[in-house]
DNA sequence: CGATCACCTAAAT
DNA sequence: ATTTAGGTGATC
């Protein structure tokens, strides 16, 4: 049942699964893989509960959920479920999640088409799919992810989660139930699933709480001092900020937000940016992680530097303004069509340390060929004209994208070796190491 | 518009 | 002690 593709309908299970309680996503490798998807940046709401299968625990809405990656298939159980929420509508509310009606596996090959670079990592990490989040969830999750790394965005995310969202209670236990139980019981009991299911771990989490992601409305309950004293920093403000101004929309922030899927992504985005802790990086996430902007490039410091080096060398000794980032976006939906935001994530995962670790053939794959550094045409649909100049700009300062990173690759054949990524001179592009040593303020832009 | 700096924090070097 | 980490806002 590992193996093969699935034959069974999504969201059915055949005699030996129901028992346990697993369900088929029907989702084959090259159309998601959860280690390439979860834990790479996107939402900071999932936790590894589990070692071959891999499985995850998370929350999809009102939904606790847990996951496992099989070989040519993922596996769902949901085991807590607002009252109000069917367990027949579970299916449906997964296969939004992950954006099933996109296939990446249709998507793929007019990337790797379209860039060597591409091509090479797009081996090593397939089913690196786009999730289509929550807006509102997705939003304060990247306000939270300024300046930030993953495992401090994660630890803000679960708090806001646990001191302002709703518990949500097990199937089996909230059927049995009783109003008796009330709420702290509510917490106890999700608190032991996920505890029971994260056995075999690494030990040390305490155990993992299952909550919805509060709703602006509880959001409002939030003061500045209260998320300064639980550690959002200076993001403190940007959050009670933006739930006000949200909640000020007519219609209801959700409603507001949810409107933006239904609009261009550049109006889309400079609507984001007129909430406080939301710059265009910010925007972007939002847009290609919850409004279906598929061609959404967020342009952080990793991908600043992949662009120097690979795509934009033109803007290397330029500074990550607004105007820049729109360049670089522009570059890549130049390359990549409109599905750009998609090709990029693959991109943006294989420069994660997480992700070279779990992938020690990614400094050794190399298979020479430094060929074609871009042909483009990705099936996926170039825009439109003006072909070759992203091409030539890439050639020109650094050779082809293809040849250069093939020859990093060939370069560090060493296993679990990290990519190259030589810094050579242009790598703090991003924030100019200020002259003197500024002691603390200085790093600014550098993240 | 572009360049600079301040803003929180915790882990890594 | 300094740098890193998936930036944004205010100012000149």
């Amino acid at each position: 049942m590992e193996l093969g593709t699935p034959k069974r309908e999504p969201g059915q299970a055949d005699a030996a699964d129901e028992q346990s309680g697993w369900r088929s996503l029907g989702t084959p490798v090259g159309e998601l893989r959860l280690e390439w998807t979860l834990p790479t940046g996107q939402s900071f709401r999932w936790r590894q509960t589990g070692e071959a299968p891999l499985e995850y625990m998370g929350v999809v809405g009102r939904r606790a959920v847990r996951l496992r990656q099989l070989a040519n298939d993922v596996q769902y159980q949901v085991i807590a479920r607002a009252p109000q929420d069917l367990a027949a509508a579970d299916a449906a509310a997964l296969r939004d999640y992950f954006n099933l009606p996109t296939s990446l596996a249709q998507l793929a090959p007019g990337w790797c088409a379209a860039c060597d670079r591409y091509a090479a990592v797009h081996a090593l990490l397939p089913g690196a799919r786009m999730l289509r989040q929550d807006p509102v969830e997705c939003l304060f999750q990247f306000i939270c992810s300024s300046n930030n790394h993953i495992s401090r965005i994660a630890g803000m995310v679960e708090r806001l989660c646990r001191d302002y969202g709703t518990p949500l209670v097990p199937a089996p236990l909230a059927a049995a139930g009783n109003g008796a139980a009330g709420a702290a019981g509510a917490v106890g009991a999700a608190a032991q699933a996920g505890e029971a299911a994260q056995q075999g771990q690494q030990g040390q989490q305490q155990p993992l709480e299952l909550y919805a992601f509060p709703t602006l409305e509880q959001l409002a309950a939030a003061t500045e001092e209260q998320l300064r004293a639980a550690g959002f920093g200076y993001r403190a403000k940007y959050i009670t900020g933006s739930v006000a101004q949200l909640l000020a929309k007519p219609g209801g922030g959700a409603a507001w937000l949810q409107g933006l899927r239904s609009v261009p992504y550049e109006e889309a985005s400079e609507a984001l940016c007129t909430l406080p802790g939301i710059g265009p990086k910010v925007a972007a996430c939002i847009c290609l992680f919850s409004l279906d902007k598929h061609e959404a490039i967020p342009v952080d410091t990793h991908v600043w530097a992949l662009a120097c080096k690979y795509y934009t060398p033109h803007l290397r000794s330029k500074s990550l303004t607004k105007k820049i980032h729109g360049e670089v976006q522009a570059a890549f939906v130049d390359r990549f069509g409109p599905y750009a935001g998609w090709a990029h994530n693959t991109l943006f995962i294989s420069e994660l340390a997480s992700t070279r670790d779990k992938v020690p053939a990614i400094g050794a794959s190399s298979k020479g060929r430094g060929g074609a550094g871009g042909k483009r045409k990705a099936g996926a649909a170039s825009s439109s004209g003006s072909e070759d100049e992203g091409d030539a700009a890439a050639d020109s300062e650094e050779g082809s994208a293809g040849s250069s990173f093939s020859a990093e690759l060939r370069g560090n054949a060493g296993a679990g070796t990290p990519l190259p990524h030589t810094p050579a001179e242009g790598d703090a592009a991003v924030g100019r190491r200020p002259r003197r040593r500024a002691t603390k303020k200085a790093m600014a832009g550098t993240g």
